[in-house]
DNA sequence: ACGATAGGCAAGTGTTCAGTTGCATGTCAA
DNA sequence: TTGACATGCAACTGAACACTTGCCTATCGT
């Protein structure tokens, strides 16, 4: 699975996990379409092509084929391990280093 | 403020919050020091400077001047706002749109 | 079968970004 | 004041990235 963080970098991409919230299964075309006119953006159909694969890469998005349609869904389930990863562990950190040590280099 | 997800979409900035999570108020130096040693990355004073600038200006990392000593300490609270960003509204999505209607170009 | 639709593949281009290099500023101890 | 320490500023380089261009495959309706 490719790099969450790197996927969602992209401020076009984070549209496309926008407009996947507020309409699911959605094809390619239908998401472009409403890039175009209801977010204002100017992107080919290949441009977003591309970011949906890296999307689908980093487990955000899961597709389903149906015929030549390509349905696409969200799944923001790799989003919750952004929030844990930085949660201050239970170990009292700034309770036992003192102000009065500066460099304390390892 | 700055873009909260490219500031996370480098992996040596993540671990630089890694270690600010693990060890709070830390100098440049130390930061440095600890991730040559700990975590094996071989980056510059300058590439971490860069880097810190990059999570201040994001609010990820708020600082705090003491003499010739900067000290660095997280911030999670930016983080926050990823998760609810896409969490589903609550108007029933996937009720109003039945999947028989494929292309629904707006 | 034929045309139209939906999507995929791959090479090429311009920009953004991470990292380096070199020097400058400011602080502290002796 | 002198030297060592901690950090800041700015230009340059190389690589990653977003986007385009052009063509190809597959599915559906008539």
């Amino acid at each position: 699975m490719a790099d969450v963080f790197k996927a969602l970098a992209d401020p076009t991409r984070r549209t496309i996990l926008d407009e996947l919230t507020d309409r699911d299964e959605q094809t390619l075309f239908e998401i472009c379409s409403r890039l175009i006119n209801k977010h204002g953006l100017s992107s080919s159909r290949q441009a977003i092509s591309q970011h949906l694969e890296i999307l689908e890469s980093a487990g955000l998005v899961r597709t389903r084929r149906e015929g030549r349609y390509k349905f696409h869904r969200i799944d923001t389930t790799p989003l919750d391990a952004i929030v844990t990863r930085w949660r201050p562990s239970s170990t009292t950190e700034t309770g036992t280093g003192p102000d009065s040590v500066p460099p304390g280099n390892s």
